[in-house]
DNA sequence: CATTAGCATGTTATAAGATAACATAACAGG
DNA sequence: CCTGTTATGTTATCTTATAACATGCTAATG
């Protein structure tokens, strides 16, 4: 069993929150999966063992898990990926390659602070932050 | 006429594109909004003076529009506002505000330089960077 | 001036992503 | 047992975006 579900397992039992099979169902896909995936390449892999899993239910579950911080979601292009970190709570910043779709986590923890200084200095309270990235991750950079 | 169109003519002359119809309907339109804009709503709003606009349409103008940098997509959900900087080339943060939705822009010119040294750390090479935020503007934060 | 290369738009259809609304089930606490 | 709460099941639909191909416009070339 991968470590993640572990994590989730302990991490809902210390919330008080459940870890539904289809909460679990799509975060051991998400955990096996090297590369984010899409909420309708879930949706189906799913149900490949013959229980379907429809559109609502794999996105409900998607959304419990990125609450959790077990799952994000990258929005440039509408993408999930189990969270390499296990249930961290600080800021990190997706960089996804392009050339083979791997996501590297950055932790970025007093840039988050000077983004938010920087908006305060104009006034806005920040409450959330998002930063993507692309490019190319180690090894592919390596390739080329 | 606003501002952001003669930008837009003077950009388009000296990098030798052209502003054509719809490019320039689709400008006007955001630049007139104190929102960002969904798509579709650009798409009804744009044929309401008896020339329909069909998706394809508005989103080859806001994808020419973004890449230079006249219009910026918000990730998060899927709108797009004008620049408000007049063809900036720096990095700019966009800050939603959560209650009356207009966007506040923070260049963020050193702190970009110090997201790609710490991606740069683990070997991932940053080619491009998405920063959003969430939070209160300045007036609706004095109003809460 | 005809030809043509290039770029941009028009048009049709459909793919891909996400959610509203309501029904059902499972389970804990009184 | 009843009831409130939480979660899932189900149906339908909405929203966002693009593929594929036809047409038109303009400007350079011969």
């Amino acid at each position: 069993m991968h470590a993640l579900i572990r994590e989730a397992e302990a991490l809902c039992l210390r919330t008080g929150v459940t870890f539904t099979p289809p909460r679990r169902r799509v975060l051991e896909l998400l955990a096996a999966s090297k590369i984010p995936m899409k909420a309708y390449d879930l949706i189906s892999q799913a149900g490949a063992d013959g229980h379907p899993f429809k559109p609502p239910t794999v996105y409900r579950a998607l959304e419990f898990l990125c609450q959790l911080g077990l799952v994000h979601r990258i929005e440039q292009d509408a993408t999930f990926v189990a969270c390499c970190h296990s249930g961290h709570t600080q800021p990190v910043a997706l960089f996804v390659c392009n050339s083979c779709l791997k996501v590297t986590e950055v932790a970025y923890p007093n840039v988050a602070k000077v983004l938010e200084n920087a908006a305060q200095a104009q006034g806005f309270q920040v409450e959330s932050i998002v930063v993507e990235g692309r490019g190319q991750c180690a090894p592919c950079a390596q390739a080329a």
